[in-house]
DNA sequence: TCTAAACTCTATACTAACAACAGAGTCAAG
DNA sequence: CTTGACTCTGTTGTTAGTATAGAGTTTAGA
């Protein structure tokens, strides 16, 4: 199989497979005469973990480790659990930050109303509290 | 006042403003017979707008349509308003993008227990759901 | 006046995960 | 044997800086 059907079965851009590919994420089994990447059926499931993955916002690095620890079936997994907590509050913090963002701004745009001119713009001159631009 | 001035009495990196000049938010009124940048006082004030701004998330490209804006202060102010508006949209989306990741990650984590091992792991089985990795 | 420290300059590389090319080579069908 | 579809490597761009390198400038003390 070449790269572009990998990309069909999988729904993935073949850069983007390029690029895992160089980030050693799969790797073809062989490369044909005029030098294309060729790939067996197994790949399919492993780029489609790779897209679960993303789809989740873990990163390249995680998932090479996920990738890694995968090919010890029989240590602890505790390693993955702790991987996915710490992902998890990652995306708590990062959720915090834009919530408290987030009523900045509705208080920011709560001081200007519609009608106004740019010098009277509550806006801006919240943004400059003190001194002018 | 040179740029390290400028950065202690802002409390901005010397590179950030470098920065901040490059890409035209700021300018220098003039330069040392050795090239380096002067500024007068006004430009505290203007680099205080911008971290204020920053801190709102708003990318250069936004302030500096904002700083642009600002020139004519007779105008209306609907374009800032829109601008504040269409930010806080940018923002809630992120919001509600990130807390179903966090559902996602949550319910993928409750899938796995303690002291089970790689290939009982419920995280990786679920990420692999079709054919192993 | 000389020197050393502190400061500044430009230019480059790096961050994440690709996307979008350019320019060249490969393969299949007609 | 040519055309079009496909693939290759390598480079650049994305964001808002941070972190260097290597060179030049300024300032204070000896
Ligand atoms: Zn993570
Ligand atoms: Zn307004
Ligand atoms: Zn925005
Ligand atoms: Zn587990």
């Amino acid at each position: 199989m070449k790269i572009g059907e990998l990309a069909k079965r999988t729904d993935c851009t073949v850069q983007s497979i390029r690029h895992y590919d160089k980030e050693g994420l799969i790797s073809a089994s062989a490369r044909s005469e005029g030098n294309f990447r060729l790939y067996d059926k197994s790949t399919v499931d492993r780029l489609m973990f790779i897209k679960h993955c993303r789809s989740l916002d873990l990163s390249i690095i995680e998932i090479r480790q996920l990738l890694q620890l995968s090919d010890s079936p029989d240590e602890r997994c505790d390693e993955i659990n702790r991987m996915i907590d710490s992902h998890v509050i990652e995306v708590e913090q990062r959720i915090n930050d834009l919530q408290s963002l987030r009523k900045q701004l509705k208080s920011l745009r709560n001081s200007c109303s519609d009608k106004r001119t740019v010098k009277q713009c509550g806006i801006l001159s919240n943004l400059s509290r003190h001194g002018n631009i």
